[in-house]
RNA sequence: GCUGCCGUAGCUCAGGGGUAGAGCACUCCCUUGGUAAGGGAGAGGUCGGAAGUUCAAAUCUUCUCGGCAGCACCA
């Protein structure tokens, strides 16, 4: 007999081998209709997998969010059987499933195109209508191999072999078709419902490799509802209106042109709120950090001892003079901060000693890879360098992790997720080295969370490190949730040692100190981006490139608006005057459009009053204000969330 | 870099083998109007670039540059 628990903390018994399917059937009719999947002690099955022992068992529903794996998941293999059914050519190879989706990898000679995406939702519909169940065989490796080698399935046969030996090989049926799988699946197709979507074609490499052959991927996104796909659908639109390329034009903050691929034209605005950030950060600096400048260019041989040189000298400017010396614009901050370091002999009372730069750094990216500000091949690290003793390592990786948290939160995000980046393939520094460092690292993280009362989540990203070191990474996302590495901490023992870097310490030895290097923002480029995103335009007063704006009503009152403008700009406030002969209605528009925080209208009746008339982004209301009242008000508004904290 | 798609005025886009079109923006004029487009007139592009096919190319072909999506890369 088996014992199984159930949520409301029942037992019944069932005798054993009974199967999921038995279980929601015993319980009720309609439950086993609505029933796609059970899970045991929390692990989704098979409704028909036997129970062999005893559990805590919970019927999964349609509606219950852990379906909607399973959806998508029997979305991708319906995907593959309706490519197969229309183009029989085709080989299968994966087709996981992903965040809001799944997709699934094709062989076939001609690409598929968005063209194609209709043909193959309609064939779906039509699969889904079958209802065909899904079955579950366990078959032999050979017998599996041989199969799929005989449908010339070549993809396959290699996934055969590259499943674990203490695993079997498991085949799920749909009606006549098959794939190998790992499970579990719903009970039939007509489970999937119609609420799903393909989205769209792309290559994406076998197996993730670049050396191997580029497949065609289908995406599709699938939901519970209809109206949960709707809604999806219409968030990605939405998200659309706030991306940085189309806000940066709109809001004329910067732009790129052909002549230069990956390279940023700052604009006014732009530049003021790239101003407004460095600004800030600075001011974060003060105190714990010295600020440097290291020279843009540097001798060849300066990044061949450094290593960069080896690793990436394809993906590095490189200019020759007329006296055939070879320089490269520098890509990395590191190797200039420890010539700073070097100059002069330190002592062991100069460590931590955080030396930081606004560097400009020129990595020539592959042309594939560049994304508006997200990713250029000129930007701005936020970076530094501490250098410090073995011992006060952990401490300042604290540190570093404080003012991230703090330097985020200022600018709205809270729900940060810090990954460990561990060793990857190819490095530099031996493996002792790494272990130790590793095991720091790893402490470290568990304290973060632990610290954080658990709203900071964290993450191990095996193999992802750098070469000369493992590193911890802070993610934001963009308007439609692509990840963006941004602040990040990496310690680095190599370095030092590559450049003879030394501290002499209290017992007149001479000692190699750790480097580690960090950032806050990462690219300033980048931050600006995901913070255009994340405010969609709206930037508050602090940060936002212009503050107001001043319209005069009618030219009677032109003089009235210059004086606000004057009186605006000597509190320090930024903005402009507009005293075009255009309706207010027309300047609201535009000014709106632009995203001008405040538009501050005059006319007769403020001139004659010495009042200002408000209207904010985003509201339809106007404010009437004295004027100096509102410059007060202004003027706090405009207060960086730093510069209050130390206020109060 | 790879696969697919795209590239027409500052922006958004239509057109499509016979020598370019709309709306917005821009300039000028009228209008002095109270919170998301008042009216009129005008200027602006040779259709990303190069080569080829053709009597004729922006329209077809090839190459090239750039962009978009995804993959790979991201010190």
């Amino acid at each position: 007999m088996l014992q199984l628990t159930f949520p409301d903390n029942s037992v019944r018994e069932y005798d054993a081998g009974a199967t999921g399917a038995d279980v929601a059937g015993s319980i009720s009719k309609s439950l086993l209709k609505k029933a796609v999947a059970v899970a045991i002690d929390g692990e989704l099955r098979d409704l028909s997998d036997p129970i062999e022992a005893n559990a805590a068992i919970e019927i999964v529903t349609r509606d219950d969010p852990r379906a909607l794996e399973l959806i998508r998941h029997d979305a991708a293999h319906v995907m593959a059987e309706a490519v197969q059914e229309l183009w029989p050519e085709t080989q299968v190879t994966i087709g996981p499933v992903i965040e809001n989706g799944f997709y699934y990898d094709f062989k076939r000679e001609t690409p598929f195109t968005t063209e194609d995406l209709p043909k193959i939702e309609k064939k779906m519909q039509q699969i889904i209508q079958r209802n065909a169940k899904f079955t579950k065989e366990i078959w032999s490796r050979d017998e599996a191999k041989e199969y799929f080698a005989s449908k010339g399935e070549d993809y396959k046969v290699e996934l055969v072999d590259a499943i674990p030996e203490d695993q079997t090989v498991k085949i799920y049926k749909q009606g006549d078709w098959l794939d190998l799988c790992r499970g579990p699946h719903m009970a039939s197709t007509g489970q999937i419902g119609q609420a799903f979507k393909l989205m769209k074609v792309a290559g994406a490499y076998w197996r993730g490799d670049s050396d191997n052959e580029m497949l065609t991927r289908i995406y599709g996104t699938a939901w519970a509802s209809d109206k949960e796909l709707k809604a999806y659908l219409h968030m990605l639109e939405e998200a659309e209106k706030r991306d940085h390329r189309k806000l940066g034009r709109e809001m004329d903050l910067y732009h790129f042109q052909e002549e230069g691929p990956g390279v940023v034209f700052w604009h006014h605005k732009g530049w003021q709120l790239f101003q407004n950030l460095t600004n800030y950060m600075r001011r974060r600096l003060e105190g714990d950090y010295q600020e440097v400048n290291a020279p843009q260019i540097l001798d060849k041989s300066l990044w061949e001892t450094s290593g960069h040189w080896e690793w990436y000298h394809e993906n590095m400017f490189v200019t020759e003079t007329e006296d055939h010396r070879t320089f490269a614009i520098k890509p990395m901050n590191c190797p200039g901060h420890v010539q700073i370091f070097k100059h002069g002999l330190k002592s062991y009372r100069d460590l931590p000693l955080r030396m930081a730069e606004f560097g400009a750094v020129s990595r020539y990216e592959p042309s594939g890879a560049l994304h508006g500000l997200m990713r250029v091949r000129a930007f701005t690290q936020d970076d530094a360098h501490i250098f410090c003793t073995e011992e006060q390592m952990a401490e300042e990786c604290h540190k570093i992790n404080d003012l991230i948290l703090s330097v985020y939160k200022h600018f709205g995000f809270e729900e940060v997720v810090v990954k460990l980046s561990t060793r990857p393939e190819k490095r530099v520094g031996s493996d002792e080295v790494w272990d130790h460092a590793e095991a720091v690292m790893t402490e470290v993280l568990n304290e973060i969370e632990e610290r954080s009362g658990g709203k900071i989540k964290t993450g191990i990203l095996e193999g992802e490190g750098a070469f000369y070191g493992p590193k911890f990474e802070y993610t934001l996302r963009d308007a439609i949730g692509r990840e963006w590495q941004c602040g990040t901490t990496q310690v680095d023992f190599t370095l030092p040692e590559r450049f003879g870097a030394f501290y002499v310490d209290s017992d007149g030895e001479k000692k190699q100190p750790v480097m580690i290097h960090r950032a806050i923002c990462g690219s300033l480029e980048r931050f600006l981006g995901i913070l255009i995103e994340n405010f969609a335009g709206h930037f508050p007063l602090w940060l936002a490139p212009q503050h107001f704006v001043v319209a005069a009503i009618t030219s009677d009152a032109d003089d009235y608006a210059k004086e606000v403008h004057a009186a605006l700009k000597k509190a320090g406030l930024r903005g402009e005057l507009d005293l075009r002969n255009e309706k207010i209605n027309y300047k609201v528009r535009e000014h709106s459009h632009a995203k001008i925080p405040v538009i501050i209208a005059v006319g007769k009746r403020e001139a004659e009053e010495n009042t200002v008339s408000i209207r904010r982004l985003g509201s339809r209301n106007q404010t009437i204000l004295g004027l100096d009242e509102a410059i007060v008000n202004l003027v706090d508004e405009a207060t960086a969330p730093d510069l209050k904290e130390l206020a109060s």
